[in-house]
DNA sequence: CATCAAGCCTGGGTATTCGC
DNA sequence: GCGAATACCCAGGCTTGATG
């Protein structure tokens, strides 16, 4: 087989997110169905650069880079570990981001992952991260999705330190998660950067695509 | 050197199977 | 029955190699 541009850049998207499916890199990489999606993504599994590993029922397998892989885009070789729990909401980050790419015309430069500023960190420093942050028109914007609650400090910490750092934070939020809905509302009288996204709308819009 | 056919690869659409 | 994964078939593009 001959690698693609569009090859490579599929490798550089799933080193980046932590949960990519074959449903993100259809729109990641801008193929034209999924069924061209899935097909170009075999070949790359049998080729060896990409492997794909499937840990929960009713939610569909996750690509991951092999050694061979991120050599090609030389990446570090270590090896991450997959926290199942998260898989869940990782994939969500990668609706929400899609969401936001195409609600606000944004393209992958546009966009860093959490692992990405992470990554830019250093080695050790553990700071939380927003799940991505995107600029447009010169301004920062930073994306949580919370789909479950953690405690109230540690979640008003989080929001007073986004409210330093970046001209608006948005907060994705199941409908039925009060609590957290609850909080945010109350910080939005401190914090004038706060914006509130319903789960559904990303949801209802992923579906919409097809 | 120009051209044309054959072969191969890739992608599109749709049908079919698979696993729950 | 449903969504995900795979199978099948056809079209277009590129490469190669033979021919004039």
């Amino acid at each position: 087989m001959r690698l693609t541009e569009r090859d490579e850049l599929i490798l550089r998207e799933v080193d980046r997110w932590r949960a990519c499916g074959s449903k993100h890199i259809r729109w990641l990489a801008n193929f034209s169905g999924q069924r061209a999606t899935d097909r170009r993504l075999k070949i790359l599994i049998e080729a060896g650069y990409l492997k794909r590993k499937k840990f929960l029922y009713g939610v569909p397998s996750i690509y991951f880079l092999t050694a061979k892989g991120k050599s090609l885009i030389q990446v570090g070789t270590g090896t991450e570990k997959v926290k199942i729990e998260q898989i869940v909401h990782d994939r969500t980050v990668l609706d929400t981001a899609i969401y936001f790419m195409h609600k606000e015309n944004l393209s992958l430069n546009d966009i860093t992952t959490e692992k990405q500023l992470h990554q830019s960190d250093g080695f050790g420093i553990r700071r939380h991260r927003a799940d991505f942050i995107f600029t447009k028109d010169e301004q920062t914007n930073c994306v949580e999705v919370e789909l479950t609650r953690k405690a109230n400090n540690r979640l008003l910490n989080i929001i007073k330190d986004n409210f330093m750092e970046y001209d608006t934070q948005i907060w994705v939020v199941p409908d039925y998660q009060t609590a957290i809905l609850n909080v945010l509302n109350n910080s939005q009288r401190y914090y004038t950067n706060i914006e509130i996204l319903s789960l559904q709308k990303i949801t209802d819009y992923m579906q919409s695509l097809k």
